[in-house]
RNA sequence: GCGCCCGUAGCUCAGUUGGAUAGAGCGACUGGCUUCGAACCAGUAGGCCGCAGGUUCAAUUCCUGCCGGGCGCACCA
C-alpha cells in the first residue's frame, strides 16, 4: 500500500522506542528491524507492527506489555490526521487503523496517472533479455507452447512496467537434426502423393499438416522433385517446411498477443563462426578432452554432475554446443540479466548449460532459468491426452478458436510457473460467473455502464477527475477495502519480477473485481446526492483503471460492454 | 539410486523474504433483484496444512529424515 506511510509509521516507532528507553521503562542493545505490513484482516486495522514481538526479547518483557507501553507513547505522538487510532492485540501486534486521507491519497495517486499507474522504478532501467516459445519449426505451436507464451509475454510486460528494459527473443532451431527429418517427412508425403509406395518411419513426423504441406509442394511445383537427387529435394522440403510452419507459428503468436523483438536464427548464428569459436576458446583453455572419438566438455568443475559430449563421434555437433554460444552471446550483448522458460522436461539440463557458459567465462549466475510446469487439457473431467509422436495433441490455435484469446491468457496464467496446471475447456468455454476472466471483465464492464449511465442522464460531458475526490467525505466499510486493494498493484507487480512469475497478478485481479463487486451491491454510485455521486464516480474510475492497466498486463481485454 | 517440482476443505488451488482464529473459487445447503448490468452479493457446512523431528517469542512457511505423486538423469533436442 502507501510506501510513505509505512515508513513514517517506522520512524513514529523507532522514537517511541528510544524514548522508553530514555525514560528508563525499557532496555535494549540494537533496535531490530522494524516492519510495517498491511493487515490481512480489517479487524486488525490498516497497517500493523511486530516490534514489539521482535523487541520483547531484548527489552525483557513479555510482547503484549511492551506493546501497551509503546501504544502509549504513540497516543501522545500527532499523526497529522493519518492515523486514527492505534491499540495492541494478540500475541503483541500493535495495530493501527487510518483516517481518511491517506485513502484519498491512494485514489488521487491512481487518477493522476491513469494508464501508467503501476509504473515503477523497480528495474531500475536494468536490461533483461528474456527468451521463450522458441519451438522447432518442425509443427504448430501446441498447449504447453501457449503456456510459455502467456507467462513470457506478459511477465515481459509487467518488468517493463517495473523499470526494467524487457527484450524479447525466439530462437529458432532452424538446423540440424529435426529440420532434416521434416524435410524428409514431407518428402515422402509428397511422393506419396505421386502413387509411389513409401514406408513411413515412426520417428518422422506424423501429424496431417506434413500431408498438407507436400500437397502445396504438388500444388506449386509439380513433380519436378520426383526427378531430382533425393539430397537436394530433402534439403528444398526442409526449408519450404520450415518457413511455412514458421509463418504460421508467427501468426499464431501474433494473434495470442505475443510480439517478440527478434527472432534468432540459430541457422545464421552457426553461419557466423561463433559456435566453432567457442568451441575452439574451449579447447584453448583446456576445459575439452576428446574419448572415444568424441569431443568431450569438462564441464564437472563447472559443477555439473558429469562431463558432456560438444561433438560426437560421427562428427556432429551435440545440441549443447550451439546452445552454449548461444547464451555466451546474450549475455555478451550487455544485458544484466538474461531470462530462459523451458519446460520441465528439461531441468536437468540446466547445470549442463550454466557450467559451459561459465566455461567460457560467463557469469552463470546472470543466466536465470524459469521451469515452467505443464498444461494438461481437461473436457468436463476427463483428460485429453496427447502425444506428439502419434500427431496427436492439441494446438494453441485449437484452444484460441475454442475459447477465445482473453481466456486463453488468463488461464494459462492462473497457477504459479512451478504449479502444473489443468486447463479445464468446459470451464474456459463458460461465459458465467465461474469463470474468472468474465468474472473481472464484467466489473470492469458495470463500471463502464455506471459512467454510460451518468453521462446520458445528467448530459455532462465533463471529465471525472481529480477535483472529484473532495466530493469523499466519509468513507464506507466497502469503499475502504477496495482503496486499500487498489494501492497494492504496484507491490503485486514487484513482487511478479521477483518471483519471475505474472501469476500474483491474476489472482489480485480477481480480488480487485471482487471488492469491487462487493462495494456495488452494498453501495450506489449514482444517487439523489450530487457530491456523493461525484466522489464515488472517481473512486470507481480509479477502479476501473487498475482493471484495465493490470489486464492489460496479462495481455487480456477491458471491455467495455460484454 | 541421484536431482527438480508438488502433497493445504469433496474438487481446483492461494497463502513469496516466518506472524494473530489457515483463505478463495467450484460443488452442497440457505437467503437477496420495482433501484447504476443477478455474468452479482450475503450466509451455513466442510481442515491432523502428507508424517516425524529440529531451529524460536512465533512454523503451512526455514532445516533434516521418511511417505506419496509428477518429471528428469543421452554421443536426443
Amino acid at each position: 500500500m502507501n510506501k510513505i506511510i509505512c515508513a513514517t509509521l517506522s520512524g513514529v516507532l523507532e522514537k517511541a522506542l528510544l524514548k522508553l528507553k530514555d525514560s528508563g521503562k525499557i532496555s535494549f542493545e540494537t533496535l531490530s528491524q522494524i516492519r510495517v505490513e498491511p493487515t490481512k484482516d480489517p479487524k486488525f486495522g490498516d497497517v500493523s507492527t511486530n516490534v514489539a514481538m521482535a523487541m520483547a526479547a531484548q527489552a525483557n518483557l513479555p510482547a503484549p506489555r511492551l506493546g501497551a507501553l509503546l501504544v502509549e507513547v504513540l497516543k501522545e505522538a500527532s499523526f497529522n490526521g493519518v492515523v486514527e487510532s492505534v491499540e495492541v492485540a494478540g500475541p503483541g501486534f500493535i495495530n493501527f487503523r487510518l483516517g481518511r486521507d491517506p485513502w484519498i491519497e491512494v485514489l488521487a495517486e491512481i487518477l493522476k496517472s491513469g494508464a501508467g499507474y503501476g509504473k515503477s522504478s523497480l528495474g531500475q532501467g536494468k536490461k533483461i533479455l528474456i527468451e521463450f516459445v522458441s519451438a522447432n519449426p518442425t509443427g504448430p505451436l501446441t498447449l504447453a507452447h501457449g503456456r510459455q507464451a502467456a507467462v513470457g509475454d506478459s511477465l515481459a510486460r509487467i518488468m517493463k512496467t517495473s523499470g526494467f528494459q524487457v527484450h524479447k527473443e525466439y530462437y529458432l532451431n532452424d538446423r540440424g537434426r529435426q529440420m532434416s527429418v521434416l524435410g524428409r517427412s514431407v518428402y515422402l508425403r509428397y511422393q506419396e502423393c505421386f502413387g509411389k509406395k513409401i514406408t513411413f518411419p515412426e520417428d518422422f513426423y506424423q501429424g496431417d499438416y506434413i500431408l498438407d504441406l507436400a500437397k502445396e509442394v504438388v500444388e506449386k511445383e509439380a513433380d519436378r522433385f520426383l526427378k531430382e537427387d533425393e539430397k537436394d529435394a530433402v534439403e528444398f522440403f526442409s526449408k519450404y517446411a520450415g518457413d511455412r510452419i514458421m509463418e504460421d507459428i508467427r501468426k499464431d503468436l501474433s494473434d495470442f498477443d505475443v510480439e517478440f523483438d527478434h527472432y534468432f536464427s540459430e541457422r545464421a548464428f552457426v553461419a557466423t563462426g561463433r559456435v566453432e569459436a567457442c568451441l575452439n576458446e574451449l579447447k584453448k583453455k583446456g576445459y575439452t578432452y576428446e574419448q572415444e572419438g568424441a569431443l568431450w566438455l569438462r564441464s564437472t568443475p563447472f559443477g555439473d554432475d558429469k562431463d558432456r559430449v560438444l561433438i560426437k563421434s560421427s562428427g556432429e555437433m551435440t545440441y549443447i554446443s550451439p546452445d552454449a554460444a548461444y547464451h555466451e552471446d546474450k549475455l555478451r550483448r550487455g544485458y544484466d540479466e538474461v531470462v530462459d522458460i523451458w519446460g520441465p522436461d528439461h531441468h536437468g539440463y540446466i547445470p549442463r548449460l550454466k557450467a559451459a557458459v561459465a566455461a567460457l567465462g560467463q557469469n552463470p549466475e546472470r543466466l536465470k532459468v524459469i521451469i515452467l510446469q505443464l498444461a494438461t487439457l481437461f473436457e468436463g473431467g476427463q483428460k485429453l491426452s496427447m502425444s506428439t509422436r502419434r500427431g496427436e495433441y492439441v494446438t494453441l490455435r485449437q484452444i484460441m478458436d475454442e475459447v477465445g484469446k482473453d481466456v486463453g491468457r488468463y488461464f494459462f496464467l492462473m497457477r504459479k510457473t512451478d504449479s502444473h496446471l489443468d486447463f479445464d475447456l468446459e470451464l474456459a468455454k463458460k461465459e458465467s460467473l465461474e469463470n474468472p476472466v468474465y468474472y473481472i471483465q464484467y466489473a470492469h464492464a458495470r463500471i463502464s455502464s455506471i459512467f454510460e449511465k451518468y453521462m446520458r442522464e445528467s448530459g455532462s460531458h465533463e471529465e471525472i477527475g481529480l477535483n472529484s475526490l473532495s466530493c469523499l467525505k466519509t468513507l464506507e466499510k466497502e469503499e475502504v477495502e477496495l482503496i486499500k486493494r487498489l494501492g497494492l498493484f504496484q507491490e503485486v507487480l514487484e513482487g511478479c519480477c521477483h518471483s519471475l512469475d505474472p501469476y500474483p497478478l491474476t489472482d489480485y485481479l480477481l480480488k480487485v473485481a471482487q471488492s469491487f463487486h462487493q462495494f456495488y451491491t452494498q453501495h450506489r454510485v449514482i444517487s439523489e446526492s450530487q457530491e456523493k455521486t461525484q466522489g464515488r464516480l472517481a473512486l470507481v474510475k480509479a477502479v476501473k483503471i487498475v482493471l484495465r492497466n493490470g489486464l492489460g498486463l496479462l495481455g487480456v481485454n477491458a471491455p467495455e460492454a460484454m
